[in-house]
DNA sequence: ACTGATTTTCCGCATAATGGAAAGCGAGGG
DNA sequence: CCCTCGCTTTCCATTATGCGGAAAATCAGT
């Protein structure tokens, strides 16, 4: 039913990315639990492929080739999105995104604006860190605790406005409440003023997007949270669902 | 020696990326030479992983799964480029970056910062539109002209400068003297009074990145535009070998 | 309802991938 | 300097696995 090699070359590559993008031959085989010759022999075809790359200590990492694939699947998945962007403006009356995690940032792919006088705009294309958005604590909440400590570290975590989270024990918790709760807010750490509301968007395993609202402070305030979170949660797993 | 059935999947996604990321199951055919069984048994396993989608036309597409694999591989791009960029700063004496084309922007995804006291910097993470960037026309110089087009209509050409290029006419002629001459130029097309020389890198086949200075207009002219050209070729060249 | 183009399924055959085990390599310690 | 240990790479007989031609099914257009 399934092509079985391109099933584990898949395996692998997916291994490789959870070990943050490096890892040795070893390491895979404890990952995927698959028989060393079989890996090896796997890992040469997608290395002469520009998928895979070996480093001067034999280890080996995701290679440049699959920049060039997720750039194009991205846009995809923005086009994909837009009508389900477009219906929750409709049910929230505010800007509705749709992001992803790249490296360490938080990108923007998809936007359908407000209809309001007044409203957020022109985000898609923006990358932004992950700790001070709320599709951004969605997407970090996914990880290990371990993972998100370390992109925490990377990052640094920068103050934006007076509410920024800038410790990372305090965005451990936040993360624990976003993973309880389903739902991540931004009250104003990204920009004064400006709060958002963001959901997962699952394809059957892992978070692969996030959803937003986001608008002026006064009016995010003034909706039911968890009415909007429901109603997000179900347009994001319509998403999801279609994605996969 | 490698593996066949994970080569033809590979094969398959390319084929995929080439078309903008859709196309139909015969037109991949056409594309790869494969028959018809052997393509449809591997895009049903691409798709039970998320990797590729089928549309309700029947016809496929890139999925998902492809993005955050890119995410990963590009930060570990971003580092094997460091040492690169380093040799070009002592080289040129001006801020060294790398570029990636994603979906219709140009991102970049790493910089070494001049030493001088001007100087341009903080733009990794930073995304722009191609015409009005040396690395974007390098970038898109590689793809056909017809991709280019369905490139530059969708972005629209917007205007950054009196000096930024909004014809598609002018762009596509642009392009034809980036391809001939090597590398390409942004005279203060995106942003007045900054240049920038950028050439691109090749992991054997095609154009993964590309790579440039930039600085203030008058000491980016006073450089010796074929010598630096040469040398960033050289680099470029290296930088591209130990990615393959 | 018919036709043509495109996609999906089927199945016997032979090839192509498998994986255990042995050889090779390199880093670190005695 | 040589030995050891952990990890990586190569080898090869075996058979499961993927192959691909051709038929069946589906869809779009007339």
């Amino acid at each position: 039913m399934s092509v079985q090699s391109v099933d584990r070359a898949l395996d692998v590559l997916e291994a490789l990315a959870d070990h943050g993008g490096e890892a040795g031959l070893s390491e895979i085989a404890a990952a995927t639990g698959l028989p060393y010759g079989t890996i090896h022999r796997l890992l040469r075809t997608l290395l002469t492929r520009g998928y895979v790359r070996q480093e001067s200590d034999r280890r080996y990492a995701l290679g440049g080739g699959l920049v060039r694939l997720g750039g194009v699947a991205e846009r995809m998945v923005a086009v994909w999105a837009q009508p389900y962007l477009t219906r929750l403006v409709e049910l929230s009356g505010e800007t509705a995104n749709l992001a992803v995690l790249e490296g360490d940032f938080v990108v923007y792919v998809a936007q359908v604006s407000s209809p309001r006088r007044l409203r957020m705009f022109a985000e898609v294309g923006r990358r932004v860190l992950p700790h001070s958005t709320a599709v951004g604590k969605v997407l970090v909440a996914d990880r290990s605790r371990a993972e998100a400590l370390a992109l925490l570290e990377r990052t640094g975590m920068p103050r934006k406005t007076a509410n920024t989270i800038t410790e990372p024990a305090a965005m451990l918790a936040e993360l624990d409440l976003v993973r309880t709760r389903g739902y991540a807010l931004d009250l104003g750490e990204e920009e004064l003023g400006v709060h958002c509301l963001a959901v997962p968007v699952h394809d059957g395993g892992r978070v692969v997007a996030a959803m937003s609202v986001s608008g002026p402070a006064e009016r995010i305030d003034a909706l039911d949270r968890d009415e909007l979170a429901e109603g997000m949660r179900q347009l994001a797993a319509a998403f999801g669902t279609e994605l996969r």
